[in-house]
DNA sequence: ATCTAAACGAGACGGTACGTCAGGTCTTGGT
DNA sequence: ACCAAGACCTGACGTACCGTCTCGTTTAGAT
């Protein structure tokens, strides 16, 4: 939902946003997007939660909005963040939970490719993917990092802001490009690798 | 192109022109692409090359790949490969040469984040962009690894393969998510951090 | 008004129909349906009334029965009628006022083109416009014939329903195709035509 | 078809009009707009067709115009134009052949009605119907009458212009409003009127 | 003075059709 | 034989209106 009024201005009258609708198209959108890897066409989008398209745009910027704020509604449900760990250990639970999520089967992988060369394609959803899903997961990281550093399982020179782009980023590589698996070996050399 | 005629076994007589439209065909790809960051439509780019759509088709499998060989032609102009010295300085140029060429204005970043984006949208042309594009470059930075552990600049347990993914994914990630540069300062901690 | 209750069978409560919207509604009715030649859009016209669009469905089956209504509440000031003298004299008055009427500059030439039109498309308004707006009409033009005939200033083998179309038939050409105008001139000729 | 190019300016190169596709589109065309009585859809008529909307669009301006042109593709084969014989004759079976055709079971009729609606709602459109449908068949009539006048079988004082839009606007009169049939009987009586 | 019910402004809703854009294929005539 | 020009089919897009369905408010007769 991204039309946020804030404190009320002005008293509302009219129909209420159908919650009812929202929902439907956020599911329809979370089953469609997982089945086929990508945003569907917005008529089967539409279609598919019973919806007229225009209730869709009325709310959503794009359809990707939408299959954003689907995914944002199950995403992080596996993820453990942990922080009272030695770094190692917490570094690859988080890793390892990940990973799982992505890339089971039936896992937000494809989708989380489709919205990240989505984003790449279109301006104005790049700000919504920064915000609102590669940010938020990156701060996490970071605060983990430097909390580890703050109790000492964390090498003392530890620069957090740069470790996190390189776990991260070693994720989003092979994501991406996919010359490698994402799996719990990765977790524990990324872990490792962190430590030193 | 990627119809690559053996040695010619019969002298041809239309070779000439077509030479020409292939170049013609090339260059505008790399202008147009480099002015709009990302792919220009097919019909843009036949009309500003002074070609006929079809023989786009005739030679690449999609304007991606069109695309995709126009950065080749231009790609590692820049690059410094390096290899007889220590690995933090070689590391250090070859990440600092690559980021220039991707970060300075007109420089290729846009290119590789639309055509990033696309290997996430195309199978077929992942093929393409993973084996002409992507993986020789890590190939590049795997070698670059392994000699200098070889030559002993690199720690012996630094695992090359590891190292190699989470370098150019700290890359990737900074390029595709734009939440911070590619500037010579990350160069300098990157290569630092993979000497440790 | 189109929805007239018949005695009231049961003692009626809640709020009346609010003549102020009523009359809000056609008057912007008119006014955009006379600026555009046309029905302005279900949405604009209430905007432009300060109503509800319910408020407009309540009270009439289709926005073309509104304009319909409007234009019934203008149409007719300036057309004589006559019956006591001459069939040619008041056959005359009789078209040259209703040609006036409607071409003259903001007339209601175009709103009848556009009601025409879609009493074409939609049979359920076709049997409002027929009944209320063409049929009355007609009606008094046969009357006139008819009476005409009866005091001998008319052929005594006048077929009215026949004249009636042939006078009636002729102005809707002329107003439908455009081809030529309705003036004072057409008036005579037709006049003229219908004694001899 | 409406794009005619002039004389060639410039040595034509490209596929030709696929004239398959033209008469699929115009065949479609009249086949769904007798079923409906007005026009289809642009998807159903492409549907239908086996076409791409886009082909419709390269060459006709709407929907419309591309039934206008179906229509003229078969309108008139069941006319009968006359002009050798005393007025009445000819004038009787040229409308009488006109009615016919309009109003038999699955004749033009209804198609006519949402075609002369089309054209006041539609200026572009308006042109095209007045030009290439109405002005050819009033000009016809006219030339009938003016004949008729010229070799004794008319009154000499008959105004062929006149005449046209009084037999022209009762037919078109009766066929909009509906109150009475275009049989035989009418086109009896209008014959005999105009002799007179 | 309360209660009940209808009408009201506002505006979200499910739908239908529109006209446009781009991709990749097919066809023609000129060179 | 090759190629420019360009017509073709396909599929998705985002918009415009339609007529219906809530909301919460206002108004007026019946209790």
């Amino acid at each position: 939902m991204l039309r946020e009024h804030g404190p009320v201005s002005r008293p509302r009258t009219g129909r209420n946003r159908s919650g009812q609708a929202r929902q439907a198209i956020l599911d329809a959108a979370l089953t469609l997007a997982l089945q086929q890897g990508g945003a569907p066409t917005v008529d089967d989008l539409a279609a598919s939660a019973g919806v007229g398209k225009q209730t869709i745009y009325r709310w959503w910027p794009s359809k990707w909005a939408v299959v954003l704020d689907a995914l944002l509604d199950v995403a992080d449900r596996e993820v453990h963040i942990g922080g009272s760990n030695p770094l190692q250990q917490d570094l690859e639970r988080f890793l390892a939970s990940t990973f799982t999520a992505i890339a089971r089967p039936g896992g937000t992988g494809p989708l989380l490719r489709a919205l990240m060369a989505q984003a790449q394609l279109d301006a104005e959803f790049a700000v919504l993917w920064r915000e609102r899903f590669i940010a938020p997961r990156r701060r996490a990281l970071v605060a983990l990092l430097d909390s580890a550093r703050a109790n000492g399982t964390a090498p003392a020179q530890l620069d957090a802001e740069l470790s996190a782009d390189m776990l991260l980023g070693a994720m989003w590589y092979r994501l991406l490009v996919g010359h490698a698996p994402l799996d719990t070996t990765l977790a524990q050399q990324l872990a490792r690798s962190a430590v030193t």
